[in-house]
DNA sequence: CGAACTGCATTTTTT
DNA sequence: ATGCAGTTCG
């Protein structure tokens, strides 16, 4: 903040910085946009705050580096997080450039990472056509080791394993640097052990996790310092989007290839940082300035997207944050309506609320693709669901099971991976039986220790087998055949087209007629879904092509569906912009949920609160607030407390409209009521000074009778604030909010 | 081998 | 409540 090399925008009215003549590209950009593009040398970092037209300052100045000639296209390396925002820069340098950006080094990181690594696969121990490993193989292969080891499958299920052993990735440890103390309470002690074997399997198979695909290349680049010194001479520029999402592997995988040149742009905001939870860094972003000495500060405040109510609100609420490296965001438009905030009394009224009124917009000539409802939690998404549909209101739900995850289309998948890549065990064992073929688990016993003793895949141990006479006769010849029809199909690669190829092995392998001949009511679904394979193999080169793109492609491209609203999570919603937004749930417990706030302390609540500071910024011109008294959580009732966020929004920024008698937000917009509570009730016993509720009390006392509308008569054990403990007869005890309960 | 049953957990999700 | 996964029967 104190660099002198910072830049700011200038307050409104903005112009366009002085582009000089011939650089149209440069046209339209405001002063600090310009200043970004044009700051090339040296590490540089843009914190672009929601809506300050970060992709397009970004796509300009990798432009903008090509046409002054600092560097051809290969030597400029951009990387993003999802293919998303990959395939958009693309499109976007095309344009601007007139020209194809084929080939150019414009990726994921994953994707670029497994670029170098095909290239010096050999340098890790692996193959140049080695198997990128989706999670479901990955999960399986751990089970495997952990029944290996008589690990209980229950007290560490291999998905929590899973997820350890991809934090250290995250982290860039590989087994031999995970620290005692850190695999001491893993898997009964095993963590390191398991880590090491799973790695070692994944090298016999030939394949790599999502992980690998960057730690391996930090593995390649200290063994291989001359293959690293290429890539270092080779990116002259190097930018980076999404920096606070960025974890620690990716970060140190940045630093060695930006070494040389030293000219590395990170664009990001540490306000919008929603992923520590699967490895990401916010330090990283916080810590630039030290990791890259001399580096450029410049700030993107100026806000296209939303009004200056929404900002405001929004800001609001992440001043709440300590730990920031600021920013300002300010907006030209007009000034537009205040967020509204609905208290109700369900779930159910909730959706119903909330529904109606995209209704009303719709009738008002909205349009659906404007509007969208931002959830926390994924099984928010329901309510609202059977809700549009009872109004046959078009929606689309965005998170929901992608097309690669599809059981059918990883089974046809696994036998393409069998043709492409002989070892890969995990797509062998997900279609040695899949038709039936007798093939079940008794019969690969033999195999499997085989390979086991051996240290060979299973399938090369198979093969082994076959010249023997270890199988019995009916499974040798079955087995025989299977792994004959995998060579035919493999020989079939030169003469058949790869459309073509796919169908045969589909038909051959008596995969599609499985499903011909089910009776399952999905199964015309299913049929359908690998026909749609068949026309995606079509897009590519060759088999190999095709696999690598689902392999880090798994996201369905998706149809351009017109005028349907949108249903999403909040992390789904980051980069997406609405005219409205609904933005339900907004109770403790929920949002900011239950997990931050029990475990994590501090920063996690502070994720939550970026989270909602996301959800916010989506709007363009409306944003609404709902939560809800009391909500179904596991198919119990639950009572709920307005969230902590809501409290913290500025005051003078909502319109807090409630149904008669039901609201009782904590906080601001209820000082009016309390006050006259609080000199009714002086005589408050329970004083547990939480110190937010600083003894405005209820009036209501412990050990009073009191009726509540859905958990009927109880017993007030507890009063804080307006917010009470009581032992309901029938109910349990439950936390409710004064304003609920009748005295009897 | 498939169907029925039991227990159990249940934020967020990209690559 | 609900769904999923793993197990156990028929």
């Amino acid at each position: 903040m104190s660099d002198p090399f910072e830049l700011a925008d200038a307050p409104p009215p903005v112009s366009g910085g002085g582009a000089p003549i011939g650089e149209s590209h440069l046209e339209n950009l405001n002063d600090s946009q310009l200043a970004a593009v044009e700051a090339m040398e040296g590490p540089l970092l843009m914190l672009a705050g929601a809506g300050t037209g970060k992709t397009r300052t970004l796509t300009t100045r990798l432009a903008h580096i090509l046409m002054r000639g600092k560097a051809r296209p290969w030597q400029v390396l951009a990387v993003t997080f999802t293919n998303k925002a990959a395939r958009e820069m693309r499109q976007k340098v095309a344009a601007l450039l007139r020209q194809p950006v084929e080939g150019w080094w414009i990726s994921t990181f994953h994707a670029i990472g497994a670029r170098i690594l095909r290239a010096h696969a050999e340098g890790v121990g692996l193959k140049a056509n080695f198997t990128i490993l989706d999670e479901d193989d990955q999960a399986r292969l751990i089970k495997q080791l952990l029944a290996g080891r008589g690990i209980d499958g229950k007290r560490w299920p291999a998905r929590v394993v899973l997820a350890v052993i991809q934090r250290w990735k995250d982290k860039g440890l590989t087994a031999d640097k995970v620290s005692e103390a850190e695999a001491a309470d893993v898997a009964d002690g095993l963590g390191r052990e398991l880590y090491a074997e799973y790695q070692e399997r994944l090298r016999v198979l030939n394949a790599a996790d999502f992980g690998d695909l960057l730690l391996h290349c930090l593995t390649l680049f200290q063994a291989r310092p001359e293959v690293l010194r290429t890539y270092q001479r080779q990116f002259r520029y190097i930018l980076v989007d999404e920096y606070q999402d960025t974890n620690i592997a990716q970060y140190l995988w940045l630093r060695l290839l930006a070494q040389e040149h030293r000219n590395i742009c990170c664009v990001g905001d540490d306000d919008q940082s929603i992923y520590s939870w699967r490895g990401a860094e916010v330090g990283n972003i916080l810590r630039f300035e030290a990791d890259f000495p001399g580096a450029t500060v410049i700030r993107l405040e100026r806000n296209y997207r939303s009004t200056p109510r929404i900002l405001a609100a929004a800001s609001g609420l992440i001043a709440h944050n300590k730990g920031r490296l600021g920013k300002t965001l300010w907006s030209n438009l007009d000034e537009g309506e205040k967020v509204r905030v609905v208290g109700v009394w369900d779930s159910q009224e909730e959706a119903r609320i909330v529904i109606d009124e995209i209704e009303a917009l719709q009738g008002k000539g909205e349009a659906l693709n404007e509007i969208a409802v931002l959830v926390r939690a994924g099984f928010q998404t329901r309510e609202f669901e059977e809700r549009l549909i009872a109004l046959a209101i078009p929606y689309r739900v965005i998170g929901g099971p992608r097309f690669y995850e599809r059981q059918e289309i990883r089974d046809a998948v696994a036998y393409l991976r069998v043709i492409v890549q002989p070892d890969d065990d995990l797509a062998f064992e997900r279609i040695v039986n899949q038709p039936k073929r007798g093939l079940g688990p008794a019969t690969l016993r033999t195999p499997r220790e085989l390979a086991r003793r051996q240290g060979i895949s299973l399938i090369a141990a198979t093969r082994r087998l076959l010249a023997t006479d270890e199988l019995k006769p009916r499974a040798r010849n079955t087995l025989a055949g299977l792994l004959g029809d995998f060579d035919r199909w493999r020989g079939l690669q030169g003469s058949l087209a790869h459309p073509a190829l796919v169908e045969t092995v589909l038909d051959e392998s008596g995969y599609a007629g499985m499903w011909r001949q089910s009776q399952t009511p999905d199964a015309p679904g299913r049929l359908e879904n690998l026909k749609e394979l068949v026309a995606a193999v079509a897009e590519f080169g060759g088999l190999g092509d095709f696999l690598e793109h689902i392999g880090l492609v798994m996201e369905n491209e998706e149809s351009p569906d017109q005028e349907k609203m949108t249903l999403m999570t909040l992390h789904g919603a980051k980069g997406l912009e609405f005219d409205t937004v609904f933005l339900p749930g907004w109770e403790e417990g929920l949002f900011p949920h239950q997990r931050a706030l029990e475990q994590g302390g501090a920063e996690a609540l502070e994720e939550e609160r970026r989270l909602a500071y996301v959800g916010l910024t989506r709007a363009r011109s409306r944003a609404i607030i709902c939560f809800a008294a009391s909500r179904r959580v596991h198919g119990k009732w639950q009572s709920a407390m307005p969230s902590q966020f809501i409290d913290e929004l500025p005051a003078e920024q909502i319109d807090f409209v409630a149904r008669p008698g039901l609201y009782r937000g904590g906080g601001k917009f209820t000082v009016s009521a309390r006050r006259r509570r609080v000199q009714a009730g002086q005589r408050d016993a329970s004083r547990q000074s939480s110190g937010l509720a600083s003894g405005l009390t209820s009036g209501l006392t412990s050990g009073q009778r009191v009726f509540h509308q859905k958990f009927g008569y109880g017993r007030v054990i507890a009063a804080v604030g307006d917010k009470l403990e009581i032992a309901f007869d029938k109910a349990g005890i439950k936390k409710v909010m004064a304003s609920y309960v009748k005295v009897v």
